[in-house]
Order: structure tokens, then C-alpha cells, then sequence
DNA sequence: ATCTAAAAATACTGACCAGTATTTAAATTT
DNA sequence: AAATTTAAATACTGGTCAGTATTTTTAGAT
């Protein structure tokens, strides 16, 4: 009960936070601001958190946490090579799209945090490349895909996905939906169409 | 002459200023380890640079340019939408990887900038996004492209440029050349496919 | 109602660093 | 070589803000 009024505390502290270092960038931003925004006081924040770097921290993990968790659930499924390829862009692009904050955020401050917490996001990034390119070298061997060179095409479908939140727009022309089913299909094509120029060939 | 070395001075600060913002962040930056850099001290930079904030400026400001210059040259030749869609693709990647620094610092560091630098590029990425629509608008007239959705294609495309720096390493497995050669024929894969779900379709 | 404990506010400190005033050194001129 | 100008260094200032010590308020217990 106590446990649980200090958790919601947290929550609200961390959202503010969010809110403020997205719209401003974490350099700008003062733990007054974050206070103000809560019409509560600097050392209020102080009694859930060590440091404002520790809160980025918090913002950050979380980031990485809600993306290794869909693309746990994306790559569980027992699929084609192709439908799971599909899984797995549509639903790191819905985590990192639906909390668009929390990924511009990581992404752009990341040179504030201290080195082990920077290497946990390095990580995943990898992680995630690492699994599309086992995914990608399985739909090749199953002949659904061709790649020449399989990491370039996983970092070039993590571009696709890493920089929607740059310029998505929750309120935009299209859906949350719409976007993801959409980009996946854009990445499902990378992977399904012959070679346009025999990579290999002419170098 | 006078000019000329005031010139070669302001051109090794940026390059310090580049150097460190890029490893350190422009937060973590201060203008004595510039200066440090430099073997001089802090007012030498205060001779050339108004303020910390203009030296930021400055390498975006150059990162736009650099980025402008290979788009409009790119965009200058008279061929068909799929060369043409090749050429801005690789060239704007080349212009992106051979100033990975800049480009990096200047995604990064937006939110420090004041609003109307700011503007400048968003400016661009949104020109960028406009002539690559442009394009494939010609290339789906021309019956070389399909796209059910060319905005977002634009966007799918702009990803993987806009990516690129962030895990690109000029001493990697590929040669920026291939790596940027490779890259365009992916996005070339994008809008020579046929659409794999039809997309209006279910939606 | 009074006491006690907790939670939060007010008020303060100290470090860091952008930016500047002042001094020293090095060219350039005559 | 003395005078003058230019360039850079040293030494300082002031503001900002993360983080903290102290006081006040609130709430729960007796």
C-alpha cells in the first residue's frame, strides 16, 4: 500500500520527466521544470531518485525494456520465415512508436549516460540486428528471401524502424496501424525481391 | 591572406568542436577541452566563434549544406526515376557517411539549437522527403515504380539514409562504397516490388 | 486535542563553466 | 631598435542549477 503510493509517485515523476526532456532535450531541462510540472517542489523528486542522470537512466531502461519485450513476443511465434519477419517489424516499430518519447530520447541522449548503461543499449540495437539477420538467413535458406548481404539489409530495415519516431506524428494522415502494417510490407519487400543490381558483381 | 588564416583557424576549432562533440556530446563538451584540443586556450575561440552555442550552429549549419549540395546534384541529372532514385539515394548516403559526424551531432543535438537553425532542418529533411516523393511519383507514372503509399515510402527510404550514421564504421566489414551502393538497390527493391499485402486493401 | 512521524516546502551551498576584463607576448611597422 | 598594433594567455566574474540542510506542514496514532 505505502510500496504502491511511492511506485505511482514514481510514475509521475518519470512522466513529467519524459515529457520535458522530449520536448526540450535532457541538457535544457531543470529538475525545477520537471517539479513545476507536477506543482511539487525539487526535493519532492529527490526522495524517489538519486540524481536527474538517474532518471534518464529510468527513462532509458524503460525504452530498451518495452522493445526487447515485443521483440521477445515477435520472435516467439512458431512462422514462416516470412510472417514472423513481419511480426517482428510491426511490432518493435508499434513499441517504438507508441512510446515515441522514450525513443527519441534514448536515441538522442545517449552520450549522457555512464558506459554500462550506454552498453545495454547498444546491445539491444545489435540484439535486434542479430535476430533479423538470423530471421533473414532463415527465409533465405527456406528460399522465401534473397539477400546478398544479409547484415546490410537487417541494418537497413533497423533504419526503417529506428527512425520512424523521428517523424511519426500520432496524429498524423495515417494510423499507428496503418504505418507499421505498411512499413513492414516495405521490408518484406527488401527481402523478397531478386537482386536489382548483382551485388557482388561489380566491385 | 589575413582572411585566409583567420579562415584555417576557424576551420581547426570546428574540426576540435566536431571531434569532441561527437565523441562526448555537445553537454559534455566544454569549450577549454576545445580549446585544449587545440593547444590554446578559451578566448582564442572567443576571436572566432560568438559563443558555444554559434559553434554548434556552425557544424549543422555545414551538415545541412554538405547534405543540400549532394541533393541538388543528384536531383540535377536527366535520366530515368530508377537511375535518378539510385543516384539521390547513394549520393545523399555518401554525403550523410563521409560527414558522419556532423550528421550524428546535428540529429542529436537539435533541441539545442535555437528555433530558427532548428527550422533550417527540418527544413531539409522534409525537402529531402518532398524530392524523393517527387521521384517515385514520376516512377510510378512511368510504370518503373509501384508505391500504394509514396509519402511513406519516402519516409521507409529517409530511414535507412538517416539511420546509416548511426552504425556505420568508416574501418568496417564494407567499404562506404559498397555499403552505400548496396543500400540504394534496397530502396530501389521497395518500389520495383510489387506490393506484398495489398494495402488499402485491409484496412 | 496532543503527540509523533512522515512528507514536503523553503532556503541554502558549492561546483562548474560560459563568457570577459586584463595582462603579456609576439609580430609588424617606421 | 623603439613604437605600435595584433594576438594570445592568464585571471577573473556571474549565473545557473544539481544537490542538500533545515524548517514547516500534514496526517496518523493515542
Amino acid at each position: 500500500m505505502r510500496e504502491a503510493i511511492s511506485q505511482l509517485k514514481r510514475e509521475r515523476i518519470v512522466a513529467a520527466a519524459v515529457d520535458l526532456f522530449y520536448r526540450q532535450g535532457y541538457g535544457k531541462t531543470t529538475l525545477e521544470q520537471v517539479a513545476n510540472e507536477l506543482q511539487v517542489t525539487k526535493p519532492f523528486i529527490y526522495a524517489h531518485f538519486a540524481s536527474k542522470n538517474e532518471l534518464l537512466v529510468e527513462i532509458c531502461s524503460r525504452a530498451i525494456q518495452l522493445a526487447h519485450e515485443s521483440l521477445n513476443r515477435a520472435m516467439a511465434q512458431d512462422a514462416s520465415a516470412t510472417e514472423r519477419l513481419e511480426t517482428v517489424v510491426r511490432d518493435f516499430l508499434t513499441a517504438v512508436l507508441t512510446h515515441q518519447p522514450h525513443a527519441m530520447i534514448y536515441s538522442r541522449e545517449e552520450k549522457e549516460l555512464e558506459q554500462k548503461d550506454r552498453d545495454a543499449i547498444n546491445q539491444l540495437r545489435r540484439e535486434f540486428d542479430r535476430r533479423l539477420v538470423e530471421l533473414i538467413n532463415l527465409g533465405v535458406a527456406s528460399n522465401e528471401f534473397h539477400a546478398d548481404d544479409v547484415h546490410l539489409t537487417a541494418l537497413a530495415i533497423g533504419g526503417i524502424v529506428g527512425w520512424a519516431p523521428v517523424w511519426f506524428r500520432a496524429n498524423g494522415r495515417l494510423s499507428l496501424e496503418e504505418v507499421t502494417r505498411y512499413l513492414a510490407s516495405l521490408a518484406l519487400a527488401m527481402v523478397k525481391a531478386p537482386a536489382q543490381t548483382p551485388f557482388h558483381a561489380n566491385r
